[in-house]
DNA sequence: GTGAAAGCGCTAACAC
DNA sequence: GTGTTAGCGCTTTCAC
């Protein structure tokens, strides 16, 4: 049994310094520097030499007197709910792919989707040193993110509808989305509707964008889910989980007996919704279609597998990540930047698709 | 439409600092920071003052500042394959839980399972400014975990069965879980089982423990896996993921039609097995019992569900976080430690019980 | 293209 | 219990 490695990091004991290999190269601190960083070019005599040396001495740059000098952190931090929840799990991949083709690290916090946490979350001391904060808010409403003190670095929402803010913001069209769904259902000519969202009671604002373009896409084929209706045909879930969805079948089946298509705010409430439906005896598609939201990994291996909107989460990361750098290095106006990130409609077996 | 806040964290520019906190208080800095820290005590009057000053003036710590003069950074690494496959998801998660409790950021950086990158993922300059990192490594052996580099910081490995290496880790006994395991399939009469693994050809050494087990297990029923033909009953995929478990039903029924048990050695993979029966017609457990590895959220929820082995994932993440701080601060021997965090195995309907 | 030196904000050793 | 001060390792003006 070996014994343990003990050259533990305090960068007091052991650590290699740029004045140390500066003494080997023979060679002013200053010209180490402009070699590692590779920011100012050197001589090629010199900067070979000094190269030897880094690798001789094992020389590591020292990241936090580095972010102490140049306030720079190469890190960014990423808020979401919860990586157990399938989009956001899938969301915080493509981030961390976009952060190292930046060479940023990534900080994860969750939230649960908490608002009280959404709302103190950029305060946290653990989110201090990074150069901005990707945020995939679920809960705050435009009133709540005008209210949130200033966090002294940039934040970037992702996924979100709140457009207009004062922050920056990457989201797809959430009306053209719904309404894409609303003409998906007249299409194959669904009459009685169901939402079922885990959308706060407090904040739908959030996602009414959405709302109010599926309310329009089923009215171009007549189908009503009128301003009256509205909130009647709307199951609330209390989490963004299978468990939350297929509990939530039961109570649709209850108040709306005759439901052929339910809209699920979220994949994997769909996916809940869908073993509920099964357990409840009711065929997928026949008897009731189903689409979700987000397209995430096994919203294409359910049985059926599932329809749902794909909101180019990939797109999303790299632009969220690309603004906080830019933002960091003002090189951007200081007006708000509001991307729209695209989605797509993707057609599965469970409204009739075959595939 | 506001303009965007431009108070961007170059501390260079707008921070308060330690030094405006003791003048506005008519203190020292060096008291200012004893408030701050709560290090050491200070008088009730002095402590007032100083923290209306810092509330007036809204200072928050610099954090690089402070990790360059104290030398720990507050914050660990979590190293894993990837956030998709379920089973790391949810330790995931619990690190994160771990690391809140004590206060510490998680900076994540994911290997998906490559060997080489798992042997240079500790030198990644992004991972450099942590106190420790947990590292649930899956394709490096003995050898490889020997042959790294000094990372100049604690690491404990997670998960693996990297035991009496000169790592610290934190493991179940993998022997045991396989033997419960090759037990319950002796128990409930199956005699014709085969492994799914997703295990690289290379190093299979890191199951090896769970499947020696695992065929002792099998033994005590008399039912054999013997040495001879151990090799021709293990299934090897690609990936841990269901799309690959479900493929790799065909490749098992090819060549061992007449199997009767099936021991998946991830959960992702158990699953994608599960409906990869289904779409061969063959019933679980009536034709086939089947038992997965790690527990996941949806082994619960899968239809039929799924009897799998429960590693204590919210323990080892405690643990090792554990470790790592015990490690930065040196309040532990030298020796490495090896902890064995226990496994349960959790019979569900793959196996025939009741749930 | 390179050197000398200031100092980022903080903690901790040393005084009293 | 509090003040003074050195200096963590680095980037970056300012010189030449």
């Amino acid at each position: 049994m070996h014994g343990y490695d003990r050259r533990v990091g305090r960068t007091a004991s052991d650590a290699v310094t740029l004045r140390q290999v500066a003494e080997r190269a023979g060679v002013s601190i200053r010209t180490v520097s402009n070699v590692v960083t590779g920011a100012v070019p050197v001589r090629d005599a010199t900067r070979i030499r000094v190269e030897q040396a880094v690798e001789e001495l094992g020389y590591r740059p020292n990241v936090a007197a580095r972010r102490l000098r140049s306030g720079r952190a190469q890190a960014i931090g990423l808020v979401l709910p919860d990586v157990t929840v399938p989009y956001f799990r899938e969301f915080a991949d493509d981030v961390f792919a976009a952060a190292r083709a930046h060479g940023l690290a990534v900080v994860v916090e969750q939230t649960r989707g908490d608002r009280d946490r959404e709302r103190s979350v950029l305060a946290e001391p653990r989110l201090r040193h990074v150069d901005g904060i990707v945020f995939a808010s679920v809960a705050l409403d435009q009133d709540d993110l005008a209210a949130m003190p200033p966090t002294g670095r940039p934040v970037v929402l992702a996924g979100a509808s709140a457009f207009d803010g004062p922050l920056d913001a990457v989201a797809p069209d959430q009306y053209a989305a719904g309404h894409a769904v609303g003409d998906l259902f007249g299409r194959i000519g669904r009459s009685r509707p169901v939402i079922v969202s885990a959308d706060s009671q407090r904040s739908p604002l959030r996602a009414s964008e959405r709302y109010r373009g599926f309310i329009d896409g089923l009215g171009d084929h007549g189908v009503g889910f009128g301003d009256a209706a509205a909130d009647q045909a709307v199951l609330r879930c209390s989490a963004v989980t299978l468990e939350a969805g297929r509990a939530s079948v039961a109570a649709v089946l209850d108040r709306w007996p005759d439901v052929d298509a339910i809209f699920a705010n979220a994949d994997a409430l769909a996916l809940g919704v869908l073993r509920g439906l099964h357990d409840a005896g009711r065929r997928v598609p026949e008897d009731v279609a189903l689409v979700g939201f987000g397209n995430v990994e096994y919203a294409a291996h359910s049985r059926p597998t599932l329809t749902t909107v794909d909101t180019s989460r990939a797109a999303a990361a790299q632009a969220a990540v690309e603004l906080i750098l830019q933002r960091r290095d003002a090189t951007l106006p200081p007006a708000p930047q509001h991307l729209d990130i695209g989605f797509t409609l993707v057609e599965r077996e469970s409204t009739g698709a075959a595939r």
